[in-house]
DNA sequence: TTGCGGTTTAGACTCATTCTAACTCTTTAA
DNA sequence: TTAAAGAGTTAGAATGAGTCTAAACCGCAA
């Protein structure tokens, strides 16, 4: 079930918020508050079906404007696999995703700074990058639980 | 403008087919030579409008069959960035890909074995993953033909 | 109180991709 | 030689994630 948002919380929202010039609305706090509840990381859909048990007036396109305001301020990040519906991830550290071929889940996997370095270092001369995707597709045994939060 | 295989590229996919138990047609010897006589990698529009030149008639939806039938006989790899079209290469070395934030261009970026262990490395005990997609979004300078083929 | 800008809403729209059913071609069987 | 079967191709309809639009709403400043 999501709770509304903590008082770390909602100050964090607020000020990411404030800095990307936008206001904090009652939506938006749900939205966040889903994405911090279950970090699966959810779609667009999940998020809407799990802030409506909250606020049952919300739309789809508030929460895809919801969503998209948060990438905007940094707040979260999107997670694209193959064609499928993009994620939303509130997740900010380096990090890559691992999604389970059997079950579909996607779990976080860390991204150690040597790793990224490496990483950059393949670059040609010439090409800067400010974004890295890293996605693994596989098969997890067992650890159902990893990144449940 | 797109040139027939030759001998020897038509040996290779007539192998690789039968392989996986499918036929040489004269469609997939069309869309496969589109593919090899430009690595953008391309869209499945852009193969559709450069294989018309050549073949008339062809559909859309057999562009799509003949690349499912690609990728099912590991001939080409579908490369996804963000929500944009599928790209299709027939590059087949692992590496990743590194898409120019301007111009839109995907460059192939080559993977060293020794980035590939540390990326493999990093993966929790239980975790085993058959693809590791690598996708750079950023700026290439001057480099612009760097795999124009 | 009125007006304004930003936010939310429902529903229409877009567009890549998938599905469907008819058609063609090649091969095998009679 | 024809018939039946099976794979591949085709056009067009259907799907579904995401975007757009125009109207309604809300908090705030004049």
């Amino acid at each position: 079930m999501i709770q509304s948002l903590n008082e770390h919380n909602r100050e964090d929202l607020q000020e990411a918020l404030s800095k990307g010039g936008q206001k904090l609305t009652p939506q938006r706090e749900v939205v966040f508050a889903v994405l911090l509840a279950q970090r699966d990381p959810p779609t667009v859909d999940e998020v809407f079906n799990r802030a409506r048990e909250v606020m049952p007036g919300l739309s789809l396109a508030t929460v895809y404007n919801c969503l998209e305001t948060f990438v905007g301020c940094g707040l979260v990040r999107q997670v694209n696999h193959e064609r499928e519906s993009t994620r939303y991830c509130p997740n900010l550290a380096p990090h890559a995703h691992f999604r389970d071929k059997e079950t579909g889940q996607v779990h976080d996997i860390e991204l150690p700074p040597e790793v990224m370095k490496s990483l950059r270092s393949i670059l040609p001369p010439g090409f800067d990058s400010e974004v890295i995707e890293i996605s693994f597709l596989g098969r997890a045994k067992a650890n159902d639980s990893l990144n449940s939060n």
